[in-house]
Formats: structure tokens, sequence, C-alpha cells
DNA sequence: GCAAGATACGACATAATTGTCGTCTTGTCA
DNA sequence: TGACAAGACGACAATTATGTCGTATCTTGC
């Protein structure tokens, strides 16, 4: 039972959690067309299906054929851990890895596998990039804690507001995050912290928290 | 000057030696139809394009994007699969990818990361390029065993005496190497398989063997 | 020059895809 | 219960792609 391009296209709108018309819109088409696609009624032309895979951060060649890698390599840390896919399609509730971000200055060691201690089992987490971290530092207090558990969603675009696991220059900071231009404003929601303004270019990445979970 | 799908159609036949009725024929379409495709004209749909694909032997990322590797790499197998850089800067231990080879005859998808069933960690491996492999076959007894797991360090070069995975002909196998001339003398360390002797032109890669692990 | 093979392209009918509009269903939430 | 968002889908016209046929151009080798 092999997947169509169509089942991929649903795949890889759901994982970004987009709807058909936002993404209709991302790619410079209408939502029945979409649909059509989706259906496996119609085949797309070849610029389309770029324009579905930008849109969805996917690799075109997945979405083209199936074979290969859903996403890009670099940024996921799936390379290091990743549960195949069918345990995570039709399944609701997932166990996430927990990577525990090593001190600072050991970069290369960071989110290595053999630094998942532990694993969390949450639901609703489609993102097949999505991992856990523990937080250390208290910077985020009191919503979140030094010990905390955040799940990441490399997969969804982080907008103002949005709480995020950020690396600048190699260092890794959870804070809200604010877009302004080439500017990212870094703001903890602990008082006793100052806000951190970093230019975009400096940032390695910038995940979105999707999920905290405290133990009692 | 960006290439479009329709030149990347052409250089892959081209490349190929087909001629336009032929390539046509293998993606079950007509001649006119390609010439369109080729001329810019129109545009194939998804389908169309992973036919053309497989039937010009090209990467279907690569003609759909222009982006990535138009071929599986032949000699260098970095663009098949490679850990982030980040993973190894500055570390001793490293985890390499395990590559089963395939069957000989399906040369194309050799090494391709699909085939990547597991993980090693060695130590004190530097060559980025480096990956492991499960060694298939008894040539090599009693020093190298069937299922015994062997590094590969693509980057150095093989002198005498050394341990290298060879491909011949698209056939590959794990000798010692002597050099003499255009000439390359195969030499299994099983007295039950005979020394070969090959030409160096029919050589496709020679990778020196640096490390090998057996699971007792 | 001539023939053969490969490529190019116009014209036309057919087939497939797309955009637009309207209706229907389902699940969620106040 | 009603309102609303997301999705599904039928119908129609407009657009685009494809197949078929005929003819023209361009090498290459004899």
């Amino acid at each position: 039972m092999k997947s169509t391009i169509g089942d991929r296209i649903r795949e890889a709108r759901e994982n970004k959690e987009l709807d058909q018309a936002t993404l209709a819109h991302k790619a410079n088409i209408v939502t029945r067309t979409l649909q059509r696609w989706e259906k496996g009624e119609q085949i797309p032309d070849g610029i389309s299906i770029t324009k579905i895979a930008k849109a969805t951060g996917v690799h075109p060649h997945w979405l083209l054929t199936g074979e290969g890698e859903m996403y890009d390599a670099p940024v996921r840390p799936s390379n290091v851990f990743q549960l195949p896919n069918t345990f995570r399609r039709n399944a609701k509730l997932v166990e996430l890895p927990i990577m525990s971000a090593v001190p600072a200055g050991k970069l290369a060691t960071n989110f290595h596998p053999d630094y998942v201690d532990d694993y969390i089992a949450v639901d609703d987490v489609r993102d097949p990039q999505a991992f856990a971290l523990k937080v250390k530092g208290n910077s985020m207090a009191p919503r979140i804690e030094d010990g905390d558990t955040v799940v990441v969603s490399p997969a969804q675009e982080p907008h103002n507001g949005d709480v995020c696991v950020v690396r600048v220059n190699g260092e890794d900071t959870l804070k809200k995050v604010k877009f302004e231009g080439n500017y990212i404003h870094l703001i903890p929601l602990n008082p006793d912290f100052e806000p951190v303004t970093v230019r975009k270019k400096d940032v390695n990445f910038c995940w979105k928290v999707v999920k905290m979970v405290k133990e009692l």
C-alpha cells in the first residue's frame, strides 16, 4: 500500500498544521485545486509541486516520489533519533525523546543521541521532527522552570509572542521571541532577567515550543 | 541564469544518450510532448517527472528543482549521506551510519541513505566522509568475516597492502590491494579464493578500510 | 548531392487541469 | 441551540496539456 502524491501533500500540510486555504494561498493556487490533489483526483505539475514543497518545508524529492527523507537533514534532530513514520501517522499519542541540552560551549554534542535520557508521551504532536528538552536555568520562571520539559516543533513557523528554543552563536536559550526587521528580541518571563536583542543572522535556529510539561 | 525543468530534462536525456523518441517511449508519452517540455512550452505533471527521472537515472529532486546532485555519486559517498558537521567537530567519539551494500546490478542505489540501517560508534575517526559497511561474503576470512562491520575512509589514499573496498565494474569487493602500473591486484586473505587482477580504469573507486568491528 | 535519422514545429481535436461558485457535512464552542 | 471554521464535492467555463499528423530543418555519412 504505497502513498500517492496527494497523500504526501496532505501529510506535509498537516505536519505543518496548515489548513487547506492557507497552504493553497501560499502556493498560489485555489483551495479546490488543493483538495483535488489531496484526493488524488488530479495531479499537480512540477512547478506546483515545488511550491508545495517550499510552503510545507518538505523535501521535493519526498513529495514527488515518497522516497528519501521527508525533511532536510540539517535541521532535523531526527537523524539523531527518529521514530518510524508508521508509528505516528495514525497515532495521536506519541513518544518523544527527551534530550538534555548540555552546557553551552560543548556545542558539538548538543542534542546528541547519547544525551537522550528519557522519553515523554504527549498527544496531538504531529510534527515528525518534534522532540523534547529538559530546561536548565530559570529565565522563564515562573511559567517555565528549571527541570521542566518542553516539546519543540521545528516544522512550525515561530511568530511574535511564541516561546522558542533559540540558539544564538552556539548558546541555547528558551525565550519569548519578538521579530522586528533584522532583529529578534528575546524576552524572558522572569523580571529578574533583562530582555536581549540579537541579530537574525546570529541565530542558528529558532524552534517553537508547543508544549510544556512540569513534573511535580 | 537558472535552468528550467525543460532544460534539465534535455540535459538528463542527452547525458544518457537517448533520442527523444526513445525517452518518450520509456516514459510512456509521445515525442511531441517531450519536445514541448524540453522547449519549456508546457510543464509536465508530477508522475511524468518521476518517469523521466527513472528513465534517465537522475535524481527526481534535481530534475524538479535543479538543486542537489544530478546523479548518485559513483565515487564519493558524501552526498549520499553525511552527518552534520556539528556532530563531529572536536569529537573523538563519532557515530557513523552503517550502509548495507545492496546486490550488484542495482548500482545506482548502492550506499543510498535509504539503506542506512544502523549506526556504529567508533573513536578516532576524523574523516568527515567516513562511514561503515556490513561485510558480505567470506573472501577476507579469517581476518574479516561475513557480517562484520568495517569503517571506510574515502578521504585517505590507499597504498600497497591496505585493505580496501573496491568497486570493479559495479561489483563491490573487500580485498587487500597491490598497485602495479595500470593494474591493481586484489588479494583475498582467504586461501580458498584466488587473487584477481583488474585494470585501473575498470575500478570505480577504492576506499581504504581503517577499522573493523566484529560482533561476538 | 542524397538518404536517413534526429529534431522542430504548426494545426487541430481530445483530454486533463484549474478557477469560480454554490451547497452540504462535520466538529467545535459559546 | 446557533454560529462558525474546515473540509468535501458537484457543476460549469476557461485554460492548459496531450496525442496525432504533416511538414520543415539540420546534421552526418556515403
